[in-house]
DNA sequence: TAACTTGACATACACAACGTATGCGACCAC
DNA sequence: GTGGTCGCATACGTTGTGTATGTCAAGTTA
């Protein structure tokens, strides 16, 4: 049965998770109004504010969302570069970075993890959620300083670099008159400058 | 005689942005009253939408004088760099890199500039302003590239990465536990990526 | 210098949005 | 089935932005 109460208010939660993820990407957090919000999920205010306290609440509930999915993706796009040698490793963690550059140019992304999560919720190495993203990087660059493949530098220093790098060019990328046309080059660039962390030969 | 009536207007104008200045970096953009701001500059919201139009054209008035102190000191930290060697470039690049990490450390540039700025104005490549911060890197980067230092990278991807890479560092060291430890790593890490671009020998 | 014009700024108002306090009704326990 | 709980709706107070209007000093012309 799982408790009918329960099993609702998830849904409820969803829902309204949903419509935010849609008005805060439109409109930008602070000018999406909760009321419309909440309208558009056949709720009221009542139900966003008992479920998540305020609405940074409701903004941290959407971004651990969002970075859930592009952990994951992260995590898939790197399985499948990755072999067993140890080169293609390396070439794993180019993928995972050009996968980070590619999927920030999704307006919901770039809005709402890049653009207004920080500026609301602070750094992303403080959000409480579980920063799946940084953590998948910062996976990476562990396994890859144990093996020898990348310079011995601080992991969470490399992690970082290589992840706020990569969405940084995103949001460049984005903003250019001819996204199509720099995304290549932004690539490039990154895996250049990622290769300086690499070991030499 | 510089007529009276301008040369009063400017001295509002510096007041209302040095007000906004410290409101902005202690409350956030968002939480940063114009009652209060205006009261604390001896004005009220009538000089305020005056002079700026609304509450983000004071923020851009206030980022582009930010912006301005940034290039400025990342420029004299680059010439007490640079001789006239080819591998002092190099080092003058880096140092620029590590000084754009030591001033975004300051809670004014973080909080207005990384933060505030970007999801209000939208991506700094966009700014009305001059955008000299970036401007000045991409002057070293294009001097570097033509003289062979630099790998034949797109001038700006380059710029934009090498740029946000040491803001993002910043962010993250200044969110960090301990700030004066990590620093080093975070300058470390920085070059190391930032070598990626470097000509090999 | 006196009348007129301009414009920088103050004042007053309308409106939107957030957060909270209160109320209601459906689910669960016994 | 009755009392309690809790998820959510309703109603209200407060705060803050933007605009429309008023005002007075600095400039202009004769």
């Amino acid at each position: 049965m799982a408790g009918k109460r329960l099993e609702k208010m998830e849904e409820n939660r969803a829902k309204l998770i949903a419509a935010a993820r849609k008005a805060f990407a439109e409109k930008g957090f602070a000018n999406a109004s909760m009321d419309d919000l909440t309208a558009d999920a056949g709720l009221t205010r009542g139900a966003l504010y008992h479920n998540f306290g305020d609405k940074r609440g409701l903004l941290a509930a959407v971004v651990e969302q969002l970075d859930g999915e592009m952990a994951a993706r992260a995590r898939e796009i790197g399985a499948k570069s990755a072999g067993n040698g140890e080169g293609d490793i390396w070439l794993a963690l180019l993928a995972e970075g050009a996968a980070y550059i590619e999927m920030a140019l999704d307006p919901e992304i770039q809005r709402i993890v890049l653009l207004d999560g920080p500026a609301v919720l602070g750094d992303p190495s403080q959000w409480p959620s579980q920063n799946s993203c940084l953590a998948e990087t910062r996976k990476g660059v562990h396994a890859m300083v144990e093996s020898g493949v990348m310079k011995p530098v601080d992991i969470e220093a490399a992690s970082r670099l290589l992840n706020g790098a990569a969405l940084n060019a995103a949001l460049w990328v984005a903003a250019s008159d001819n996204p199509t046309e720099v995304l290549p080059k932004a690539i490039e660039a990154f895996s250049l400058m990622a290769c300086g962390l690499k070991a030499e030969p």
